[in-house]
DNA sequence: CCACAAAGATAGCGAGCACTCCCTATCTGA
DNA sequence: TCAGATAGGGAGTGCTCGCTATCTTTGTGG
């Protein structure tokens, strides 16, 4: 059936599939009950596979972030492609990032690190590197004048937290009206506050 | 010592201690490690005592939801009273309100009750109250034109989770300058949105 | 004053947790 | 071809969890 592979092939293979495995648990369960037993289940896997290439769980959930990270880039960049310029579909596009089951991971990850010291010092410094790459946006692929690079990047950064904090309540209650209204405004600040004149 | 008191009284302590220590361990550890043993002992009292007067942990943390928002409108309440009509304190306010243990305790049941059906239908009601009181408050306190109402409360509301997401990650990485710059940026915004001409 | 009720403490239960031990299966290098 | 190495599986381990049973302490009503 299946054709021979190398260690390493194997290895690569069954890291990736319990990453993948993690994400979705976390999207789905929460970090809380992302156990390992229910994300080997997931993974296909045994437990005893996942201790051995993962010390401790804490040490697959930041591997599974830096996954995320990963993803996160991916999407973005490709957006930015085939982006045309209007300011509306921006808007549109990062909401749909914030709502996506990967930023519902990744936005476990990142309240389960405020109180969880070991994985703070893991989750941080890729926070930072990609709060940093988003800041670069505006002037690297929406036109801003780089003289304002850093009142662009605070925006589009400003933006993406203001749906980001929609998101996560919108879990639980929604508002079709009010987050139609935000999203027609939120166009308008990026158009006005980014675009080139 | 402590003076004779009734049943009534004794109850009502018991469960004010409760719902205190409950807030103030979801703020310090988080709703996974929130357990009961670390409430009790920050309350003072046994799991005997807990069990007694909420039949399970759920019940717990849903009641001390209820308060944590009587807190939140209590704050915002008093603010308003001594608000002078200057937007940068208003966004100061709001971005300081973000950052206490209060509202750090909100955000984890929050997260926590995307994925907990029971826990959902628990907060949610409370969410949906706290976001109407909180889109009303522009044309009630902060002297917006009621024909403008929807428009500043949307704006409102949208600067609140803007410094709420902020305040999720600053607790992992801080950025003074941009911190400063979006205060700045958030107290124009209020202004211009939400000011009467 | 006292029978009763309500509140609080203590010990422990079954379940699920992260993690380990050891075994088998698969691949590697000579 | 085969000894050694690496990957994966399955059955535990000790521990902590939410929760309960039972006992003691404190207040209540007649």
């Amino acid at each position: 059936m299946s054709a021979r592979r190398t260690q390493a092939e194997r290895r690569a293979a069954t890291i990736a599939k319990l990453t993948d495995a993690t994400i979705a648990v976390l999207a789905d369960v929460g970090y809380a009950q992302a156990s390992t037993k229910v994300i080997c289940e997931r993974a296909g896997c045994s437990q005893g596979a996942l201790f051995r290439h993962f010390a401790t769980r804490l040490d697959l959930v930041a591997e599974a972030t830096l996954a995320i990270e990963a993803r996160h880039l991916d999407r973005f960049a490709t957006f930015f492609e085939g982006w045309g310029g209007k300011w509306p579909a921006l808007a549109a596009f990062v909401r749909a990032q914030t709502r996506t089951p990967v930023h519902a991971a990744w936005r476990e990850v990142v309240v389960a690190a405020r109180t969880d010291v070991e994985l703070r010092e893991r989750v941080g410094p890729v926070l930072q590197r990609f709060e940093t790459w988003l800041m670069a946006i505006p002037v690297r692929s929406l036109g801003a004048a780089p003289r304002r690079a850093e009142h662009a990047g605070m925006v589009f950064l400003s933006v993406l937290h203001l749906f980001d904090s929609e998101a996560g309540t919108a879990a639980l209650h929604r508002n079709e009206e009010l987050e139609a209204g935000r999203l027609r405004w939120a166009a308008d600040i990026l158009r006005r506050e980014i675009a080139p004149d």
